[in-house]
Parts: C-alpha cells; sequence; structure tokens
DNA sequence: TTTGGCACTCGATGAGTGAGAGTGCTAATC
DNA sequence: GATTAGCACTCTCACTCATCGAGTGCCAAA
C-alpha cells in the first residue's frame, strides 16, 4: 500500500489515539492530541480518502473513525516501530520468569504467566513440534507386574514418558532386554519415521516371549513414543480478557472464553499460521481480526513468535488479545520474554 | 431448625422455584405453581416467619422472596431428596468417562470435562493427597551425564518422576547404586515421614564418591520424591458459569474467573474443607454462598466428594457453581461421575 | 388461625428531549 | 489544485418523567 506522508501520519494517529482511548477519533481530537498544522477540514478530507482506500471505517454515521484490520495491518507492517521495553518492565520481567525455576514445564508455564500478566492479554504456549528431533534413549522401567514406565529421551534434551501395561508374567529383565532391543534399532531415527514395523523390527523370534506378547509390549512402546509427539497448548490468563473494554459485553465475552476453552482448535489454527510462513523463522506471526479464519475472533489478534530447545527444536510463544493493542509494545514483551525463555531453557540444559 | 411442616413446605417450594426460574417468588406464584390451599395472605404470613428466622430475604420491598444462604443450608441439609439420574443422562455420562481412556491423568480430566458439561458449571478435581501413602519403589535413571530421571513409585500405584541435575561425572553404574540404596532406605514409609536424613542415612561412606557430590545426589533425589506429594487442583469449564444469569453483570463475572484463575487459592480452601470434616469421608462436603471463606464466592457453591484410587488413597472432585443451583440434581451427577471414574481408575490399576 | 381488602413501595419500561460530537458538502481563499 | 471556514445534518448518549405491575404489610372480619 502506497501512501504519501500526510495519510501515514494520519493513520498512524489514529492508531495510537484509538488504542489508547477506545474511542472513535475524530478530525478534532486529531488536531488537538497530534499538532498537526492543518485544518480539521483537511483531515475530514484525508479519513475520506483513507476510508475509500479500506483502512478506516466509521462505527456509525456521526462518530469518529477507527482502524478497520486493514489499516492495523498497514500499521504493523509498515507505519509502527517497535522499541524497547523500558529498564523497569525488563527488569520485573526477568525477575518474574527467574522465579519460576525448576523443570523445563514449570519455565515455559511460567513465562506465560509472565508474558499474560505483563500484557493484560491471554498468553499461548505451544510445546515444541517434535516430528523432526530424534530419538536418543528408549528405556522401559518395571513398576509392577503388568506395568511398566517407557521412557523417550529425544533431542534437545526432552524427556517424555508413559504408564503402559503389559502381560503380567513379563520379568523385570525381559522388560530390559526387550527396551535394550527396541532403543538400538531406533536410536537416531527422527520421531515421525519411527513406525510400529520400525520398532519391532530384528526383535521377533530372537526372544523367549511368546510373540503375540511380544506384540503388546512392542505396541505400548511405539505408542509411548508416538505420543511424545503431543502438541501441548498452555492458554494463561483467559479472565484477563474480561477486564478488557473491547469485551465488556456479555455476549462477546461468553463466546471468546468459550473459543478459547478449545485448546484443540487453538493449537489446530496455530499448526495451520505456521505452515503458512515456513519461510521466516524465528519471526513474528501476527494476524489481525478476520484474518484469523477461527470463529469468534473477530476482535482478536494473535502474535506468536517461537522458542529454542536447542537442536533446531522449536516451541511457540505469544499472546491473544484484543486487536485494539498497542502491538509495537506487545511485541516487545513477546520479545522479551522469548528471549529470557531461550536463555532460561539454555541454562537448564547446560 | 425445627419447622413445622408447612413452613417446610413453603421453603422447599420457594427454593425449587427460585432455582429454577432465578425471580424472587411471591405469595401468588406459590399458589398459581404448588398448589397450595391456603390463601396468599397465609402463604405471606409464613413467609415473614421464614424470613424473621433467617432462611428468606428480600432483594428489596416490593419483590418476592430468595432463599438465603441458611435457607439453602436448610434445603440442602432436611429437605431435599436427592434422586438417581435418568437412564438418558447417566448412559451420556458413562460414555463420556469411558471415551476418555488412557492414562490415569487423562481419565480424571475427562471425569472433569464430564462433570463440568453435565452440570453446566465449573468441575474442581483435586490429585489425591500423598502424605500418608507410602513408597514402593525408586529408581533413578541417567539421560545423559549430569541429568537423571527420578521415578518414584508410590502405594496405589502413583508414579511421579522429576528430571533433576546431577554432577556431571557420576556414572550410569553410579547412579543405579545410589538409588538402589536410597530405595532399599525408605521403601514402605509413608511420604509424610521421609525427610532429607531419613534419605541420605545408611549411604554415606559407603561409596566411592566424594561425600559432596553424594550430597547433591541425595538432595535431588529427595526433592522429587517431595514433589510426589504436590497437590495439583485442575478447574475446567470456567467459560461456562459466564452463560449463567447469575453471573450476567460483567463485574461480578470478572472478579469471579479471576479468583478461579488462582488455582492455589482453590486448592488452599479445599485443604481447609477437607480438614473440617475429616470425620465422614466419602460424603459430601457442601459450602455454600458466604460459609465459602474465599473472598468473591458470596454468591456460589462449592461441592465436592472423593474418589478413590486403592490404597486408601483419596482425591477429590466436585463443583463450583452458582448458589442458586439444583443441589439434589447436581449431588446425583457428582455421585454418579465418581462412581464411574472410581470403577475406571479400578480397571486400569487391574 | 385464616382470609379479603387496601394502601404503599419499588423496579422496570419506554417515550421524549437536549446536548454534544462528528460528518459531508459547498463555496471561498491561498 | 490544495486548503479552509461555515453550515446543515446525523446519530448516540444521558436524563427525566410517567406509568405499570408485582408484591408487600397490616388491619379488621370470619
Amino acid at each position: 500500500m502506497d501512501l504519501d506522508p500526510r495519510k501515514k501520519e494520519v493513520l498512524h494517529a489514529i492508531v495510537d489515539d484509538y488504542v489508547s482511548t477506545f474511542e472513535p477519533v475524530g478530525s478534532k481530537a486529531l488536531i488537538e492530541r497530534h499538532g498537526f498544522d492543518v485544518s480539521s477540514a483537511t483531515l475530514r478530507n484525508e479519513m475520506a480518502d483513507l476510508e475509500h482506500m479500506g483502512l478506516l471505517e466509521k462505527p456509525h454515521t456521526s462518530a469518529g473513525r477507527i482502524p478497520s484490520d486493514k489499516g492495523y495491518r498497514e500499521y504493523v507492517d509498515s507505519l509502527m516501530k517497535v522499541e524497547p521495553l523500558s529498564k523497569k518492565e525488563q527488569a520485573k520481567i526477568e525477575e518474574n520468569i527467574k522465579s519460576s525455576v525448576g523443570e523445563l514445564g514449570d519455565l515455559i508455564k511460567g513465562a506465560a504467566d509472565t508474558l499474560s500478566q505483563a500484557t493484560g492479554f491471554v498468553s499461548l504456549t505451544c510445546s515444541p513440534r517434535l516430528k523432526k528431533s530424534y530419538l536418543t534413549q528408549l528405556k522401559m522401567l518395571m513398576i509392577e507386574p503388568g506395568k511398566a514406565l517407557v521412557v523417550v529421551v529425544l533431542s534437545a534434551g526432552v524427556v517424555k514418558d508413559k504408564l503402559v501395561r503389559i502381560p503380567n508374567f513379563i520379568t523385570d529383565k525381559q522388560i530390559f532386554d526387550i527396551s535394550n532391543a527396541i532403543e538400538k534399532n531406533i536410536t537416531g531415527k527422527p520421531l515421525d519415521e519411527i513406525t510400529l514395523i520400525t520398532v519391532s523390527s530384528a526383535l521377533k523370534g530372537g526372544s523367549d516371549i511368546p510373540d503375540s506378547l511380544l506384540n503388546q509390549v512392542l505396541y505400548e512402546a511405539y505408542a509411548a513414543i508416538k505420543q511424545a509427539d503431543r502438541m501441548d497448548v498452555y492458554l494463561e490468563g483467559e479472565h484477563r480478557m474480561l477486564s478488557l473494554p473491547d469485551f465488556s459485553s456479555m455476549g462477546r465475552a461468553t463466546q471468546l472464553l468459550g473459543s478459547l476453552a478449545d485448546d484443540g482448535m487453538v493449537a489446530g489454527y496455530l499448526n495451520e499460521m505456521e505452515a503458512q510462513e515456513k519461510h521466516n523463522q524465528d519471526s513474528y506471526m501476527i494476524r489481525i481480526g478476520q484474518e484469523i479464519t477461527l470463529e469468534g475472533f473477530d476482535d482478536c489478534s494473535f502474535i506468536t513468535t517461537t522458542y529454542n530447545m536447542g537442536d533446531g527444536v522449536q516451541g511457540n510463544i505469544g499472546v491473544i488479545g484484543p486487536k485494539r493493542m498497542e502491538y509495537s509494545k506487545v511485541i516487545s514483551q513477546i520479545d522479551f520474554v522469548k528471549k529470557n525463555l531461550d536463555e532460561q531453557i539454555k541454562i537448564i540444559n547446560e
């Protein structure tokens, strides 16, 4: 979109104003608050132009203008300048994240909490897609007769486990042997290339256990491996959306929280988003208003980026907020949280 | 509270009416809908009496009556009759719970989802208090140099694990020996009697690892054991509260969801409730309105019961709903979900 | 103890009104 | 050709006011 400089200024000013006041911006207000040295009539003409171009809208005839989805998009793509957070805000985020020590899961949860608190919106984290990471260890541990714990260790130090049932009279020693054999078979293979056949091959016949029982154990091991790839989406701070004027009508609020409650839907959309822009990894994915194809998110924006777990394994972190948000600030916040998270993960992993 | 029979009838009718209509109940409505064969004036007198006794309230002078917290309490304690669910409802719940197969965690989550869906309120589950359960196994598994997985197995078949850091040059074999020694030391002990000293005793000096490093490993093992006792509260269906007329004012809704977002607070209160009525295990704990000492739950009720994991280990399951609820029905629903959950857990554990 | 009658209270509803903010358009001006 | 002043017009919002109806409390009679 090619706008002459003044139109850019006007759009910029209207977005800024609307975001901070949540009130349609009129030509007079624009002069008062932004020191344009032209008359209100001139601005009215500019605004009418911007409206024809689809960048602004009017809620009704005698109100000021608000940015359209396209207007926000233009603002995000070409107008805004992302500035770093103040020292104070940085310190708060740093402190928050550092205090959520412990395991990886706690750390990510802590980052999500921090992000939601900082932005006042819903934060979203998604466990890394592990399809491409490879398996480094597989252990099966007898818990009691008939029950074993399968521990799957992946590259990037990710550990997953699953409690499975096995035939009752399989012994400690047998499980140990089986898991060693499986491990030998599949170590180093990317997760998405492991099939039940890969798991089983080279095992049958080499054991003193009847095939049918062995198959059961193998299947459980295989299921545990596949489950490691489960995509976990975690949303935090849903209630914060209720305090926003954007969702102060009960209807909208109900609908939004209802949609958010369906983790699976959000996870699916995240996947879709990622497929759309595979090119620029490590940068931001932004979806504004109706660009979001999910029902009920017309007044929202998604902003996500990736965090790094090493070995190229990446998860997602970001926010879901009202489309009327301070994009530049929110992006800084996400960016800073992400950096801190990356750092802490590195420390955990050595 | 000793009420003459007609007062009982009147209170019963008012609670029923108010719960289903959410409108203050007047003397006329009472006659129309409940076929009392006395005049409205008589009922007015009865209602005035019940109000003096603190069982009813008036929102304002010219409105009907609504039950007070004390009124609901009387209703719950002496008036209502709990009736079994219809076959249809039973079937739906059964089906729902059976479809959430997999690990214990999935099962409990599934039960919570089912309960929330059936009642339309927030469901609440809490992992069992494990203080009194004893340790049956402890294994440490080397993941990579410097990292080990501690697997803690408790009575009732509960398995917990934690990824810990250990000194870099401790070997596979050493970890194996240490975990065996610890296991020997504490197997059979109740969780709350295990201290760092119990874990360490009889180990020092008996190994070729320097004490300071050994201590680090022991401490991590101890931390993993202690963490097994972590009380996990899971709330599901918060958004459903928004659809209830009871919380249709934005202010109340915001406050309620804000409070619910603090899992820790709810967990703490649950503990407190349990301490108060240790006598009648396996039955219901009900808290109505202001009986709940947490801020912001004046219009809510908690109803919880316990589910059984075997060996006397019990977790909690229940709902948080508006105090204006069909208590008898909700109790039946909780009861039925609990029974199904108990059954499924038994199947998982054999 | 119950009942009919009556005056009174109070919230909800809806119509009417005026103020205020903002627009688009036209004609004059730079 | 771009800018501006002026003006008629539109639409929302807040406020007032009157009315309606459901429900109460109380009193006197049955």
